[in-house]
RNA sequence: GGGUCGUUAGCUCAGCUGGUAGAGCACCGGGCUUUUAACCCGUGAGUCCUGGGUUCGAGUCCCAGACGACCCA
């Protein structure tokens, strides 16, 4: 063993801590955080300090450290910030002193009381007259100023990012941030939080490929939910007219800088509204995020000024690809045949077996949906495409559906629910005809659902919302990876 | 699934047309009682992602693979 690896170094350390006493003590208590003290004494100036005497605990993790033979200044950083601690040989005991030299490192958890001072150059600083190492550090700690850059060490030990780099740490706690002000506004509303099951004996309510698990007991096989939609309307035929739900959803897809296979979902309904109405709502929530997450209706997102307007601008599918393709009548692609033409004059790629609503959707999404980067509804989806949505009552082809995309990506997809049991069982029934033939994304029919609608969903509206694209926008991150926590990742022992 | 780029010390990174493996920080030893990425002096440290191949000789060139990043489907 190398006397210098810094593991080993530190073990030894660990063996000699062992020795002394607890190694890991519990019992040390802290009266303040950092970030309180320099809030309230930004203005105290040194000589008020050494005249007042204010006697202070803390507890944090060393990041920084600076020895000067018999004194140290170490950095001290808790949940709120860092506070600096000025360590002399001739204010501690010679065992807390030795302590301190002989067995604390970077990284190490410890305990440290005393009274508030100011240095020549102005910090707010402890001096220490009390010392205490709460716990041991026995891996190396990341480089003090560049910390962790290596993608792939951030997700796979986050721990260490968060402890190495500040900018990590903020976009987590603005996501959390994000989430308490999204249950605020609906909270505020009237709308009623529910939890409805992970794991469903039929997959359904997204068209999406699902994860299979297996219930012993049960002797059934279960599907991880691709989306809570189906759950959520039987609480509305169950009376609770509002209703949102905020959790994860599984969707058995490939990794990408878009996808993970769980992410988080916002899912609400409203009885006796329309679509209409959650267009009007959305534009108002992500508003009000906006302003309790940036303070400003306006968001740098990328090489972008992104606009969150009270008022929604909205557009139809139609007249959207319609201006991509330089079609002057929308009426020219209604003919699949058409469409397939225009869309091959502009190189976008089709599978054969979509029909018309596959089509124009696909087109949509390959010419118009990267240049809606002002945020932006997009109402009139195809029904072929929508099995779940009400029909519009002018145009049957078309569902009374938007979706809401902002930086080029899709956010949110809402409808007036199609509340018709009858409508919905030939929906379902559609959905399996394509399950066998092998879309595997296809829905299957849910009996349960339909017996639910029979018993009357009042007229209702619904709406998903990605909740990690909506962090990403505001911390302005452009990979799914950088707003979750822990990303799934291959395994590097496979 | 396809393409491009990357993987070198604990961390962050250099390493040219193939010729003994480098820096800063960290670590180890010494000095320093108001420092600020503290500083000064001295030392140690490598499965160059893995496996093949070409070559007298490969971190470097070729092939295959792993993992990651980005772009595309």
């Amino acid at each position: 063993m190398n006397d210098r690896d810094e593991v080993a170094v530190r073990r030894k350390k660990l063996a000699r801590l062992r020795e002394l006493g607890e190694a890991f003590p519990n019992d040390w208590r802290r009266t303040h955080f950092a970030n309180d003290l320099h809030r309230e004494y930004v203005h105290a100036t040194k000589e008020q300090l050494e005249q007042d005497q204010h006697s202070v605990a803390l507890a944090g993790r060393i990041v920084l450290r600076r020895d000067m033979g018999r004194a140290s200044f170490v950095s001290l950083r808790d949940v709120s910030g860092a506070l600096q601690c000025y360590l002399r040989s001739d204010s501690l005991s010679t065992e807390e002193y030795t302590l301190f030299k002989e067995l604390t490192d970077l990284g190490d958890i410890v305990g440290i009381s005393g009274t508030l001072m100011r240095t020549n150059k102005g910090e707010l600083t402890v001096q220490a007259s009390e010392f205490k190492l709460l716990t041991k550090s026995l891996q190396p700690y990341p480089s003090k100023y560049q910390g962790i850059e290596d993608q792939e060490l951030k997700y796979r030990r986050r721990y260490l990012d968060l402890i190495a780099n500040e900018s990590s740490r903020k976009v987590f706690e603005t996501r959390t941030h994000v989430i308490k002000s999204v249950r605020e506004f609906f909270d505020s509303r009237g709308y009623l939080e529910v939890e409805t099951p992970m794991m469903h004996p039929i997959p359904g309510g997204a068209v999406a490929k699902p994860f299979v698990t297996h219930h012993n007991v049960l002797e059934t096989d279960l599907f991880l939910r691709v989306a809570p939609e189906l759950y959520l309307k039987r609480l509305v035929v169950g009376g609770f007219e509002r209703v949102y739900e905020i959790n994860r959803n599984f969707r058995n897809e490939g990794l990408s800088t878009r996808h993970n296979p769980e992410f988080t979902m916002l899912e609400f309904y409203q009885a006796y509204g329309t679509y209409e109405d959650l267009i009007v709502l959305t534009s108002e929530l992500i508003y009000e995020v906006a302003q309790a997450i940036c303070q400003t209706d306006t968001v740098r997102w990328g090489d972008h000024d992104i606009t969150f307007a009270k008022v929604p601008k909205v557009l139809t599918m139609e007249e959207s690809v319609a201006s991509a393709l330089g079609v002057s009548q929308t009426s020219d692609l209604r003919d699949e045949r058409v469409l397939r033409q225009h869309a091959a004059q502009h190189d976008v790629s089709l599978p054969s077996d979509l029909g018309w609503g596959g089509v124009l959707n696909e087109v949509f999404e390959t010419l118009v949906e990267p240049t809606l980067i002002q945020p932006c509804f997009i109402v009139q989806y195809p029904v072929e495409i929508s099995p779940l949505a009400r029909r519009n009552e002018a145009d049957p082809l078309f569902a009374d559906r938007f979706e809401y995309f902002v930086g080029g990506r899709e956010i949110a997809n809402g409808f007036s629910e199609l509340n018709d049991p009858e409508d919905q069982a030939e929906r379902f029934q559609n959905q399996v005809q394509r399950l066998e033939r092998g879309d595997d994304e296809a829905m299957h029919f849910d009996q349960d659902y339909i017996t639910a609608l029979q018993y009357g969903l009042p007229p209702t509206a619904g709406e998903g919302l990605g909740i990690d694209r909506l962090v990403m926008l505001f911390t302005n991150t452009s990979t799914i990876r950088d707003v979750l926590l822990f990303p799934q990742m291959k395994s590097v022992n496979p």
